[in-house]
RNA sequence: GCGGCCGUAGUUUAGUGGUAAAACUCCACUCUUCCAAAGUGGUCUCGAGGGUUCGAUUCCCUCCGGCCGCACCA
């Protein structure tokens, strides 16, 4: 048996989902939606259990954390004090001949002036001396076309300004020649939908891009009911929603997704970068604890200039993907902006009251935001393995195997009689069942082979294979617990079985 | 959103201007005392729409979807 690297390791986690009724494209049989996935039976499964693990260690296991479950369309003032508004609609201009994208607001152009008369027009990406710029340009112009006369100076102009008139006159930056810039185009990446029958500017509100608002904007509430005392944190499960531009990498970038984000609040005067290294090594931890392989986890640090002004740090858990090494967790130190905001925009106050020193201040916060469903397809790609094992003709062939963790596998033991026209087998391995299912995931499988109905639970990753043999019911009542990992079979009484499923599925 | 390549069964592929095939999978039955056994039978397919044509899965166009690169990723 070795375990080798799999070549074209995406293309065979994208087949096997779809095969064994992981991961399905949304309304296939129409041709599919891009961005938009349905889980199927097995994949469900998968998914709510790394959610549940997610949510007992996170909430339930913990004092100072409680959950909420807020809604997914709230008030469109949320938003605007977020800022997810103005951020997600930068109308963007793309440049036809060098491929290149521009932000509207970031490109400007002047017209070229001589003794009163537009000769053309001029363009520079913003900088600390755009004006600047479009004047050397100008008399570049001016001097290739040769022109005679007096230049005037230049006016700068931002390029949403620009009318349908001019935007064919401006040249792209890239190429110099007018000619190949497209209008400027709005990129919102907020779903919009219309709350009540009435589809009129005011009625508009959106699906909401992270659940992280929920936890800001019901944070009074959990305060004032909750008999939370700092640090706590609150924490929720729940779809999100972005209009990405480009979709891919299967469920890694997706337009409809599910984020599990917690907001840990502490003391203004509490040491932020110890709750934030705190925070990195829990989810990382638990990263581990439902088997993602240390070898393909790193830490990336966002860098200092590239953070938005109120942010103190964040860190992001990478996942060495197929496709790359990409992010999986991001880990933010927002100090108070959020509840600052919102304090703002809706003039109910979120400071509290400390009772040590007398005053009032606003909480900071650290916070773990992950996307499920990138968890889930990290989960597949690291548990995925393909073994050559060599039967006992000799024959090597190829086991396909995948290597969930108990704690995630969506169906945790197979119960299978070891033949199938022999009702004592089938009648006793149909109890143990019908036992263990009050409550585990468990599958029952009388079709084939036995061999073969080991290796149909190797793909989807089921971690033990129970056999009811000739030995249960004419012996001593033991059965076969078959290994997925390691193969090896060995006799367990049923008291062992259910202890080690005891012991292992939590 | 741009460019390149691509779209035949659940999967991987073959093939054709006269409505399609193989392997594996899957289902049923028989058989089977521990790692994809065998036999028999069966289900399922040309991404969608238009055009050219007597006839299109095949040629053309549009759309949808996929992969790669660019851009985007608040």
């Amino acid at each position: 048996m070795s375990a080798e690297s799999t070549p074209n390791l995406m293309e065979a986690v994208v087949s096997l989902a779809k095969r064994r009724g992981f991961v399905f494209q949304s309304s296939e049989i129409y041709g599919g939606l891009n961005g938009f996935f349905d889980y199927g039976p097995l994949g469900v499964e998968l998914k709510k259990n790394i959610r549940d693990c997610w949510w007992n260690d996170m909430v339930r296991r913990r004092d100072d954390i409680v959950g909420i479950e807020t809604s997914i369309i709230m008030h469109p003032k949320v938003w605007q004090a977020s800022g997810h508004v103005d951020g997600f609609t930068d109308p963007l201009v793309d440049c036809k001949v060098s491929k290149q994208r521009y932000r509207a607001d970031q490109l400007f152009f002047a017209a070229v002036t001589v003794d009163g008369e537009v000769k053309g027009y001029v363009s520079a990406l913003e900088s600390e001396d755009t004006v600047g710029a479009l004047q050397a340009a100008a008399e570049s112009f001016k001097r290739k076309k040769a022109i005679q006369g007096t230049l005037a100076p230049v006016v700068a102009v931002e390029f949403t300004e620009a009318t349908e008139a001019q935007i064919p006159l401006i040249p792209s930056p890239a190429t110099g020649e007018p000619g190949s810039l497209t209008p400027p185009r709005a990129f919102n990446m907020m779903f919009e939908t219309h709350v009540g029958p009435l589809r009129d500017s005011a009625s508009v509100a959106y699906l909401r891009p992270e659940t992280a608002q929920g936890m800001f904007v019901d944070f009074k509430n959990v305060v004032d009911t909750g008999r939370v005392k700092l640090p706590f944190g609150i924490a929720q499960t729940g779809k999100s929603f972005r209009n990405e531009i480009t979709p891919r990498n299967f469920v890694f970038r997706s337009r409809e997704f599910e984020q599990m984000e917690m907001e840990f609040f502490i003391h203004e005067d509490d040491d932020w970068a110890k709750w934030h290294r705190h925070w990195i090594d829990w989810c990382k931890d638990w990263l581990l604890s439902i088997g993602l392989p240390a070898s393909h986890l790193s830490e990336y640090d966002h860098l200092k200039e590239k953070l938005a002004f109120y942010s103190k740090g964040t860190t992001d858990i990478m996942f060495k993907f197929p496709f790359g090494v990409q992010e999986l967790w991001g880990i933010a130190a927002r100090g108070n902006y959020d509840l600052g905001q919102h304090e703002k925009a809706s003039g109910v106050p979120q400071a509290i009251f400390d009772e040590t020193t007398k005053k009032k201040f606003i909480p900071h916060v650290i916070e773990p935001a992950v996307g499920l469903d990138r968890i889930f397809l990290a989960v597949l790609c690291g548990a995925y393995a393909e073994e050559q094992v060599t039967d006992e003709k000799g024959k090597a062939e190829t086991r396909t195997v995948l290597r969930l963790s108990p704690r995630i596998a969506p169906v945790k033991v197979a119960v299978l009689p070891l033949l199938k026209n022999k009702e004592a087998l089938t009648e006793r391995a149909k109890e143990l069942y019908k036992k263990l299912q009050r409550r585990y995931a468990v599958f029952y499988d009388e079709a084939g082979a036995i061999g073969r109905r080991y290796r149909r639970q190797d793909e989807i990753g089921t971690p033990w294979c129970v056999t009811i043999d000739f030995d249960t019911i004419e012996k001593d009542g033991t059965f076969t617990l078959r290994e997925r990992d390691s193969m090896e079979q060995r006799r367990v009484t049923e008291a062992e079985l259910l202890a080690l499923l005891d012991e292992q599925v939590y």
